[in-house]
DNA sequence: GAGTGGTCTAGACCACGGA
DNA sequence: CCGTGGTCTAGACCACTCA
């Protein structure tokens, strides 16, 4: 007979907080993203089954199935029917969150350098209003910045944003992340489309990047959205390929 | 006053149908996303309240909020609390899927063709045995293959698979893609961990790709896990830039 | 204050996998 | 057959946004 054990560390949740604003679902979701990061449950291992943990924990099934579900969708986790939920092999790695590369490079203990090539404001041509969902001829912003990590350049980044956004300071930009500088107006992106490729370094951009000319660039072009669905940032940008790469979890739905 | 109109085609969900097999949360977002695309609910317009929704469609709320949340996870829509639910400004894309490259060519209406390079089974490897969760020493199965479409070369895709997939055939993968052969094996690929990245072609790979020794590649490092979370495939992978690109659609937590 | 989405409950029935 | 996750219901209360 093969292994039957269940598992499910009951102290790992000994202090859920039922009155505070965090939701029990996610106060759930994450200890058990902790506990399988620490081995506290080992890879492979089965849970025990959703209506016995509801019970465990005094919470109803359908919060614990959505806790459940976050791991699924990030992959941590794997349901199947009549079978059960079991953490997946191998070793978990950080996923693509929805962040700045200057969020990126912090978060990972590195020191991020901005140097400011062009911040200027001027009247968008024909593709630049279409991507930005305004007139030709209405002011924009065009912004390009070099970035780099303990002083090593990492990236070329080329961006343009609606008129509104032309009182953003050259200074804000030099200290902090353009997300963190959209943020602190009240700016808050929630979702990007990219499209990730390779091409040639071409122009000044080997020069930047400190690579010799024609070297392969990671390439990405984004569009970001706001809560309320509007563009409010197109970018271009150009990355070292041995300085910085993609990491991505796709799920089958 | 602003335009204070919230859309809900009723007619577009005529057809529920409350006995198949279909869920009904899959049949109410199809049907919206559908609405969407086709134009019948306009960019940027705001849907009706949750409430109103289920008692039009004569469901329960849950239902009605999992089908809007799978459009806000695909970055269709947008919801805010206090507010309403809007569909996102601009243009739709398709986003990166779970399938291979194989599907996505047959997907989009080209010609795919295969070269088989190489497919034996041989030992494997430390590096390998550790990626596959396999004993060093190990039969594995190294697969490698040239992918056109439309008989212009696109990737040059490198694969490391268990040994319990030695009996694939090489007629079999000359004729249908390694996820469709490992599928019609019953092993459903459901999660994929990938990096992307950018290098110089190096050794056969410029001439495998029809392009210029040194130019730039896309390159992508794949590990598949089935539905019981173990190993089944190991993929590193390069691409022609100017052929094909990667697209994805982030949204926030 | 009125309206919205965010969360949560306590059940129910079904479909699938395995013994 | 039993145990599992998959789906669905009909409510409830709360937090946030805007007028």
């Amino acid at each position: 007979m093969a292994d039957e054990r269940t598992y499910w560390p009951d102290e790992a949740f000994a202090d859920l907080d039922r009155t505070g604003p965090v939701p029990l679902y996610f106060q759930v979701s994450s200890r058990l993203e902790a506990a399988i990061h620490s081995g506290l449950i080992p890879s492979g291992a089965r849970l025990e089954n959703e209506i016995a943990i509801a019970a465990r924990l005094g919470l109803s099934r359908p919060t614990v199935r959505r806790a459940i579900q976050e791991l699924v969708d990030r992959g941590l986790l794997v349901r199947r029917r009549g079978i059960g939920t079991q953490v997946v092999q191998g070793q978990v790695t950080r996923p693509v969150e929805l962040s700045s590369l200057f969020e990126d490079l912090t978060s990972t203990g590195h020191r991020p350098g901005t140097v400011i090539l062009r911040h200027e404001v001027r009247a968008a041509d024909e593709t630049i209003a279409n991507q930005l969902g305004v007139s030709v001829g209405e002011d924009i912003v065009h912004l390009r910045r070099q970035r780099t990590t303990d002083d090593v350049p990492v990236a070329v980044l080329e961006n343009f944003l609606p008129g509104e956004f032309a009182d953003i300071t050259t200074a804000q930009l030099e200290t902090s992340g353009l997300y963190q500088v959209l943020r602190a107006r009240g700016v808050a992106i929630r979702i990007a489309k990219q499209k990730i490729g390779a091409r040639r370094a071409q122009g000044d951009e080997a020069e930047l990047l400190g690579i010799d000319k024609g070297h392969p660039v990671l390439t990405v072009e984004r569009a970001a959205f706001d809560n309320a669905g509007r563009v409010v940032e197109i970018g271009h940008h150009c990355y070292r390929p041995d300085m910085y790469s993609f990491e991505t979890t796709l799920v089958a739905k």
